[in-house]
DNA sequence: TTGCATTGGATAGCAACACTCTCTAATATT
DNA sequence: AATATTAGAGAGTGTTGCTATCCAATGCAA
């Protein structure tokens, strides 16, 4: 298949998968000659892959770029792994000061009552220091049974993702590092229907 | 208070709140003369709540006008309100075709077996379609076990926010849409964090 | 009251982003 | 032989969220 035929196999403009594989994101075709090179359907599906994560995920180039490496060339343990991956993720936290001795106070409390493992190194801790802030900050402050009970659903969640993981190692970090991503919108999709949901029953009730 | 000094009071950069007033996103302080207008307490909890809205939150400056817009003026019932609210909130989905007998078969399918009240028009529905449609594209469908579970988790913490919600209505509404923009961050930051836990505690069970 | 600082308001500029277009020389295809 | 397509590189485009510059009017301190 040549780029013409990737770009109709998979509703990619030609221009765009050139800039694909310019940015990395696309590994390049076989060359056979100075002026043409063959693609896959392995092509085809990175390119799905590649869709998703910078249409309804909603990521940058960049961010698709530090996803696809991770899932391409992954560590040898899932936790270091996630860890990286959710860095690649937005919200972009920058690093803490290295001299502050609390740098996170509003994530430990919270992390410490719900009594889980974490890494202050972990971005995703930041992420939600960061987020905790905003709510505050924006007059909605987030009470400690709210995030307890938050954190307790959520950690069921996470068991129940968990407990599904290939065994394969390779599929495994596919599944949580594309789950991590793909699945995020779908359960944001999910509350505010719930929310809708309730409210329905509520005014009905009214 | 004039504009530096709500620039001092806000962190936020004269030049900054100038573009927020053209913008609409702020409401203009009292003119006292030509070159002179008063800003007060308002203004500081404002530009409070725009940062955290264009910031974490991670809307653009249309999408954050737009929720502030419902919570300066919102509706008399609450699920039309959240309907504005989130079709307002990333991820933007398009309407679908009005032809289209079925266009979202995979929300339907979803929420049918969650037995869920839902208006296809609401935007949520399409970007829970979009996110579906995204999974399964990337190779990662999500199968109708997970998204039972998933939908029943979450339709618990919703009912959890609204029984929490205040009785006065205004202050409902300010609760539950900006309760929608911003807590979304914390979720995705406990289910990030509960993930690793459960990995942790794998890793080291191994 | 003189003179420097500040203000509101308008306009222009800028850097980042995600493409998209154009061009060229080398090949394929017919 | 004529026409189309390609890889690869570079420049151009439209949008976004500020940021900088200017101006004339005003405030305020000496």
């Amino acid at each position: 298949m040549r780029i013409s035929g990737l770009a109709d196999a998979s509703g990619v403009a030609v221009a765009t998968i050139k800039f694909y594989l310019r940015e990395g994101l696309l590994h390049p075709g076989v060359a056979t000659s100075a002026t043409q090179a063959t693609y896959d359907d392995s092509h085809v599906r990175r390119l799905r892959l590649i869709r998703a994560l910078t249409g309804p995920v909603g990521l940058s180039v960049q961010q698709a770029r530090a996803i696809l490496e991770l899932v391409d060339d992954p560590g040898h343990d899932l936790y270091s792994t996630l860890g990286r991956a959710v860095g690649a993720l937005p919200p972009t936290t920058t690093a803490a000061d290295a001299a502050d001795p609390d740098p996170y106070p509003r994530a430990r409390a919270a992390l410490e009552a719900l009594e889980q493992v974490y890494d202050p190194r972990f971005p995703a801790v930041a992420q939600l220091e960061t987020a905790l802030a905003a709510a505050e900050d924006a007059g909605l402050p987030i009470s400690p049974e709210r995030l307890l009970a938050y954190g307790r659903t959520l950690r069921e969640l996470a068991a129940y993702d968990l407990e599904r993981m290939p065994p394969e190692p390779r599929a495994a970090v596919e599944y949580t590092v594309l789950g991590t991503a793909l699945y995020e919108p779908v359960i944001l999709a999910l509350r505010r229907l719930a929310h809708q949901d309730v409210a329905a029953r509520l005014d009905l009730g009214q």
